[in-house]
DNA sequence: CCCCGGCCACTACGGCTGTAGTGCCGACAG
DNA sequence: CTGTCGGCACTACAGCCGTAGTGGCCGGGG
């Protein structure tokens, strides 16, 4: 089936463990838990059957595997920092906010980002071994935006930091599974939604 | 296995389906997508095997099932309305708001109610036929809170339910499955959130 | 009184899933 | 060159899942 001959290098640059993840994220978001299967893997990836079993012994492992990867590549969306303004006021901070969550919503392979996330979310709620990554990078980013709220003023920085993530999280999840039956919203609309969430954060 | 004779009659104005479709509202968020299954729901909720079978004949049914208790379930939290203040100025507006999210937060049966939900808005993603009740219970209460806001003031009540509605969700969904390693927030802290989104909504 | 229709317990079956085992092949150290 | 070691393809198997079919029970209408 595959192009490749079986003794080759695999796909470019992608390891078979970052092959094995990346399908196991895109089966999460397309099929959900239950079309998250060894056997699956292995045929979304065009791999041979048995690899991924084989790679991951257990679903679990497999597991960790997707949340690890998903890690990664959340990190990578966000890296490309427009969002950090050291302290460019709280204009640049509002703009930042509103391209970087617009950046999440526009382009399919960062929504089913979304989806994967969410869904690996619900599932580290039944499985202590899921939430330590989950927590671990929630933590670092959610004391970045915390500096990034202190230097603009805030008087309560973790309760604000919960209140904007809470918000974002919230907008993404609406967007992506919830009320938002019409299109996502515009960058000036989420512009908008964040002025006068900070607005009322700031100045009190 | 039963405590219960055959013929008799079901558990106490709580008809067979509807004891069906709680215990699957309760495996989802226990188990998850992978835990709901027909067979699991006839042993945690004490019936005969086959009976979800039966009453249920495929998954999408158990699902929509599923689904259309939630919605009731919702309802019946939401309804005791300390919720609704027709004109009482928005200090009470945001003790309505803060009184329900709080509600919703402790209590294990509604958090369980949560997960569940959040686990079914997941699966509609890719069942159109879920989406259908889904979209119209969460398009009743956000006209709701539309005419709230409209009435405390409101510039543009659309987008500020909108946005209103994402804290909420994004809230409750982090206290149950995200960022909220430590306690629930208290009444204050939501009352305070509410406040301040509210602040820079209203006054802009 | 009998027939009929709905509800329910029970069973059958094909298919898929998680997991573990086995042997091959190529890489690399000595 | 040779031994060994990790990765990989392939296979085996037991268990569970969705679904449909069958026959019995009971209550209501004729």
């Amino acid at each position: 089936m595959s192009a490749r001959t079986p003794g080759s290098a695999p796909v470019r640059g992608a390891s078979r463990a970052e092959l094995i993840a990346d399908t196991a994220l895109a089966l999460l978001a397309e099929r959900g838990m239950r079309g998250l299967t060894h056997r699956a893997v292995d045929e979304a990836a065009g791999l041979p059957t048995g690899s991924t079993s084989n790679h991951a012994r257990t679903r679990l492992a497999l597991l960790e595997a997707a949340v690890r990867r998903q890690a990664e590549r959340e990190a990578a969306v966000l890296a490309p920092d427009e969002l950090p303004d050291p302290a460019g006021g709280r204009a640049s901070l509002v703009d930042g906010l509103a391209l970087t969550l617009h950046r999440f919503l526009t382009g399919e392979a960062h929504r089913a980002l979304l989806v994967s996330r969410y869904e690996l979310a619900l599932e580290a709620t039944r499985r202590p071994e899921l939430r330590a990554y989950y927590d671990a990078t929630g933590a670092r980013f959610r004391e970045l935006l915390s500096d990034l709220l202190s230097a603009a003023g805030s008087t309560d920085p973790e309760r604000h930091t919960l209140s904007l993530v809470a918000w974002c999280d919230g907008m993404l999840f609406s967007c992506v599974a919830g009320s938002y039956s019409t299109e996502p919203p515009t960058r000036e609309e989420l512009r908008a939604g964040f002025a006068e969430l900070l607005g009322g954060t700031l100045d009190g």
